[in-house]
DNA sequence: TTTCCCAAGCTTTTT
DNA sequence: GCTTGGGAAA
């Protein structure tokens, strides 16, 4: 790299103007790296060591000393790390750090597209499509394409759109791809890379894009329009970016880029915490920062102030475990603590059981709810502890798993108010015609290539060969489109005539759990009233996904806060006076796809250190020993190979038994 | 061409 | 246990 000349920042703040007393509030290693000047900024940090806070404080920092918060880009993978930590920053100045830029790549991204997007040949409306709405376009290219094959099974849908996405992610060719995932499909590997292309082509003739094109395309116009660089470069005086070991390589070309012109990059990130790998993760860009970015100033922060040393080393115990050799050994003041408990369960009600009394017990000895979490590989893994909490009322939230947005009945809903905005949106098109009675695939086909080559009016139905059976359908969802666009009603008002239209449809489709899908659709509107108007709340949407639970759970409960169940993905950053690991399973943690492959059960390994490192004071790791299946036998279930042959001195082996107790250690059997 | 019904197959983690 | 896909009837 060239010389760096260094220019003081403006008319110079001497510290003691400063709003916040850094030094004091921050130890000397988070000091030195919140203060840094200026130039690429690397900081390692172990768990709970206070890598958001040092970020957040450098945020701070860079506001006190000159900087324009809306020149400063703060870049998270999640959109919940994205939110809590604007919010971090927003509080600690009184709200001078509000107007930071920032949130996940992928909405950062979406705003730089939404700009520029005629340049690389997109509308600067277009449409983002989730993982299902891909499968969905995917899934109508391999019909015309009549890639069925009688006798061998052509990969499914979604599938297919796994393997777009991974090739995308991972920047590697399809080849590598289905070789490495599902090697049984290799034989299609032509039909593929052709599906691939006209997949690539309908995104690029009908303005869609999907996640991974909103990196990739925003790589490819920086790319190639040196003005836009320059411009959106000269945009970001400052780029932090949080958990740097899960970027992928995309990820960490664009934050190049975005810091082309002024060459101030922060990333925080810790190896061992590196959980995205299948999305094309890979920890060695962390690794290899100070190689991309030379002259980085390296700081490392060791020092925990989150666990309990029980915890700590039990977690070094762990991590020591995995093939790849860490560094840390994380260590801290808090040297009391009981040790990590493992609670071995007959069966998976016993463990919801003693999950949901365990909880009680701790807030009735003061901890809030909010401060206990339950974690889990897999969304579905909290089913029955679901079951559990809601009988004895306890109030959760819980993140991860399965999407509102992604129910067939929202997103039908939501196929209106898409084509409301965008009339040739051929994708919101294709399922809002195909709830007509009397419409599938074909059909609608037809329908829409009539659609689309209307110049005129939007939503004026003109004069076709439509089939009587579906005619009067038609003409009836058409009246409702050209009301609703033709009047700025409050999105709320708008959704209740389309879902008043759309109530028939649901009646048929859905008969048998109508009800529960009606009231879906009430808490979905109450959820768009957050939004100003309609592109506003469909734009969020596309990259916010809901939360299935989190809205059932707030409304009843706003004198408590609720306790949290998460999957460990989504969990990553967050801490808990309180933690419990449930199902703790050969083949659940570790995965049962990672087995085969020594890399990816390293991963399994580091996800379980991320929960573990969760906790700060109570942390018990529980499995069913036996789990009921389909034929109403049972099998045994072998706990996970990371906690088999922990000693004793760091996991204590604890038991639960059935029956009353005379004191407050009681495990009741009731109901 | 659509729809209904049944069998088969697969089942992660996030944007 | 649920979704998806195939086959057959309407």
């Amino acid at each position: 790299m060239a010389r760096r000349f260094v220019l003081t920042t403006d008319p110079d703040v001497p510290a003691h103007r400063f709003t916040i007393d850094y030094a004091a509030e921050l130890n000397r290693q988070q000091h030195a790296a919140a203060t840094a000047p200026g130039g690429p900024v690397l900081i390692i940090a172990g768990a709970g060591t206070g890598k958001t806070r040092t970020l957040v404080y450098r945020v701070a920092y860079l506001v006190e000393t000159g900087v324009p918060p809306e020149h400063i880009v703060l870049l998270t993978f999640t959109r919940r790390a994205s939110r809590e930590m604007l919010a971090r920053a927003a509080d600690l100045l009184d709200g001078r750090c509000r107007h930071v830029e920032g949130g996940t790549f992928h909405s950062f991204c979406a705003g730089i597209l939404r700009r520029y997007a005629p340049r690389i040949g997109f509308p600067p409306n277009f449409t983002i499509l989730d993982a299902s709405d891909a499968a969905d376009v995917i899934d109508v290219l391999r019909t015309e394409r009549g890639f069925h094959k009688p006798d061998k099974r052509f990969p499914r849908k979604k599938v297919l759109q796994a393997l777009f996405s991974g090739a995308a992610n991972q920047d590697t060719s399809i080849q590598q791809i289905v070789q490495a995932r599902s090697p049984q499909f290799i034989e299609f590997l032509d039909d593929l890379i052709v599906l691939r292309q006209d997949y690539r082509r309908y995104k690029q003739e009908h303005g869609l894009m999907d996640y991974d094109d909103l990196l990739n395309q925003t790589f490819l116009l920086l790319d190639e329009h040196a003005d836009v660089a320059g411009r959106v470069g000269a945009a970001c005086r400052h780029v932090l970016v949080d958990e740097y070991q899960d970027t992928n390589p995309v990820q960490a070309q664009l934050v190049r880029r975005f810091s082309l012109v002024h060459g101030n990059v922060t990333a925080v990130g810790d190896d061992a915490q590196s959980i995205y790998r299948f999305r094309g993760a890979d920890f060695r860009n962390i690794i290899g920062f100070p190689d991309v970015f030379p002259g980085t100033q390296l700081f490392k922060l060791e020092q925990n102030y989150r666990s309990t040393q029980p915890i700590l080393s039990f977690a070094n115990h762990l991590i020591s475990g995995a093939r790849r050799k860490y560094e840390k050994q994380l260590f801290s003041d808090r040297r009391e603590g009981e040790l990590p408990a493992l609670i071995p369960t007959p069966d998976t009600r016993t463990e919801s059981r003693f999950v949901a009394q365990t909880i009680l017990s701790l807030r009735e000895e003061g901890t809030p709810l909010s401060r206990m979490a339950v974690l889990f590989r897999n969304g579905y893994n909290s089913y029955d502890l679901e079951i559990e909490l809601s009988r004895r009322r306890i109030p959760f939230v819980k993140y991860g798993g399965l999407k509102l947005s992604e129910a067939a009945h929202i997103k039908d809903v939501l196929a209106y108010l898409r084509v409301l905005e965008n009339p040739r949106d051929g994708v919101a098109w294709n399922r809002l015609l195909q709830l007509l009675e009397g419409v599938g695939p074909r059909t609608a086909r037809d329908l829409i290539g009539w659609i689309l080559s209307e110049s005129g009016e939007p939503f004026h139905l003109a004069e076709r060969p439509y089939a009587p059976k579906y005619a009067e359908q038609l003409r009836a969802l058409f009246e409702v489109l050209r009301t609703l666009s033709s009047t700025t009603l409050p999105i709320s008002e708008e959704l209740g005539r389309i879902i008043g239209h759309y109530d028939a449809v649901l009646k048929r489709k859905y008969f048998e759990d109508y009800p529960k899908r009606l009231q879906d659709l009430e808490h979905f509107v109450t959820l768009a009233n957050n939004h100003g108007s309609r592109s506003a709340f469909l734009s969020s949407l596309a990259l916010e996904p809901l939360d299935l639970t989190a809205i059932d759970a707030e409304p009843e409960h706003e004198d408590e806060r609720p306790l949290v169940l998460s999957t460990i993905h989504s969990a990553k950053g967050l801490e808990f006076h309180s933690v419990f690991i449930i199902h703790a399973l050969e083949g659940v943690l570790p995965s049962g796809y990672s087995l085969s492959d020594p890399d990816a059960v390293d991963e399994e390994l580091r996800l379980f250190y991320v929960a573990v490192t969760r906790a700060e004071t109570n942390l018990f790791i529980s499995y069913p020993v036996t789990q009921p299946m389909r034929d109403q036998r049972s099998y045994f279930n072998l706990p996970s190979r990371f906690i088999a042959e922990v000693p004793e001195t760091l996991l204590e082996r604890c038991s639960v038994v059935e029956g009353p107790s005379p004191n407050g250690t009681a495990f009741p059997n009731e109901s």
